[in-house]
DNA sequence: TAACAATCGTTATGATATAACAGACTATTC
DNA sequence: GAATAGTCTGTTATATCATAACGATTGTTA
C-alpha cells in the first residue's frame, strides 16, 4: 500500500531513478533498450499520467524518432510486456510503473475530474477477488483492477 | 459470492427470468424497453458469453432491427446505465447481467481459452481496493474488477 | 391534438489497434 | 571479421471499436 498516489513528489527524480531502474534491468536480462523504447518511457515517467497511444506517437513524431503507429505501439508492447509501463484499460492508455522490476499486481485509482492516475499494490490471491476465484474454481493468470472516481485534490 | 459462475444451470430460465425482471424495471421506472432493446438484451442472455458490439449489430442486421453501429451502441447504452449489462473493459465486449435490478458491485473472470465469462459480487468499499483508497484519500464511484485465467473445465 | 421529449435510421467520421513485409541493426557462432 | 540468426524499425494498408450530427418517427403529457 505503499501508494505515491496524488500527493506531491520529487517528479524530477521519478524520471531520473525510472529510467535508471529500467535500464540496469535491461543490461541484466539481455533486452534491448532502445531509443524508441528509452523515449516513450520517458515521456510517460514525464507526463506522469495516462497517455493514449497516439498521444505518445505524436511526441515520437515531432522527434523525428517514428510517425505511425505501429512504432508506438511495439514500444508499448515491450515496456508492458516487461512491467515498465502499464495498461489502464478503461482509458485505453498507458502509465509508467513506479515500482519498476519489482513483480506487483497494480490497483489504479483514475480521477474522472483531472485524469491523474495513481498507482497501489495488491496481493493478487488475496481479498474478495481471490475469495471468488477459489469460490468458482477459477485460475487467476492476470487481474485489471481499476478504480474510478475523484482524487483529493478534486474532492473539493 | 453468488456466482452462477462457470457450473452448469438451466439456461433457459436464464433467458426468460431476466427478460421478465428487466421488463418489470422498466415498467416501475417508466422506461421504454423497445424491440432493439429487448432484443439486444435476449441476445446477450441467449448467447450467454460476451460479444462486441459489432457481434450484436450482425444478429440485429440479419432480423432487420438495424443495420448502423448507433442502433447497437444506444441500446447497449440503455442497457449498461441501467444495469442490466455489464461492459468488459478488457475485452470491449458486453455481457448480461446475472443480478438485473439489484445495486451491486460484479467481480469478472474471464477464461483466455474458451471465452465464458462468470459474474460474481463484492462489496465495493472492502476489500484491499477499500484499503487503498481509503489510505489515498480516493472517493471510488465505480469498479473495473477483471481477472483473466483459466475456467475450471479449461485448467483440465 | 398540440407541445415536448425520447428514440430511431442513416451518413460520416473519429479513435484505437494490428497484419504484413522489406530493410536495418545486433548478437552469436564460426 | 564474415556468416548467420534473431530482433528491431519504417511503412503501407487495413481491421476494429465508437461517436457526432441531423432529420424522421414515435411516445408522453397536458
Ligand atoms: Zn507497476
Ligand atoms: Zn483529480
Ligand atoms: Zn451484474
Ligand atoms: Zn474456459
Amino acid at each position: 500500500m505503499d501508494s505515491i498516489g496524488f500527493a506531491k513528489h520529487d517528479h524530477s527524480r521519478c524520471i531520473g531513478s525510472g529510467i535508471a531502474t529500467v535500464e540496469a534491468y535491461c543490461q541484466d536480462h539481455r533486452l534491448q533498450f532502445t531509443p524508441v523504447r528509452r523515449r516513450v518511457l520517458e515521456i510517460l515517467l514525464q507526463q506522469h499520467r495516462a497517455l493514449g497511444a497516439y498521444e505518445i506517437l505524436d511526441y515520437l513524431r515531432e522527434e523525428g524518432l517514428g510517425s505511425q503507429p505501429p512504432v508506438a505501439y511495439r514500444a508499448l508492447d515491450f515496456l508492458v510486456k516487461h512491467g515498465f509501463v502499464h495498461r489502464i484499460e478503461r482509458l485505453n492508455a498507458f502509465i509508467a510503473c513506479m515500482h519498476p522490476g519489482e513483480t506487483h499486481t497494480p490497483v489504479f485509482m483514475i480521477c474522472r475530474k483531472c485524469a491523474s492516475v495513481a498507482e497501489a499494490q495488491r496481493e493478487p490471491m488475496q481479498g474478495q477477488l481471490g475469495e471468488v476465484a477459489r469460490a468458482a474454481g477459477f485460475l487467476i493468470e492476470r487481474t485489471v483492477v481499476e478504480a474510478e472516481g475523484l482524487c483529493p485534490k478534486c474532492q473539493a
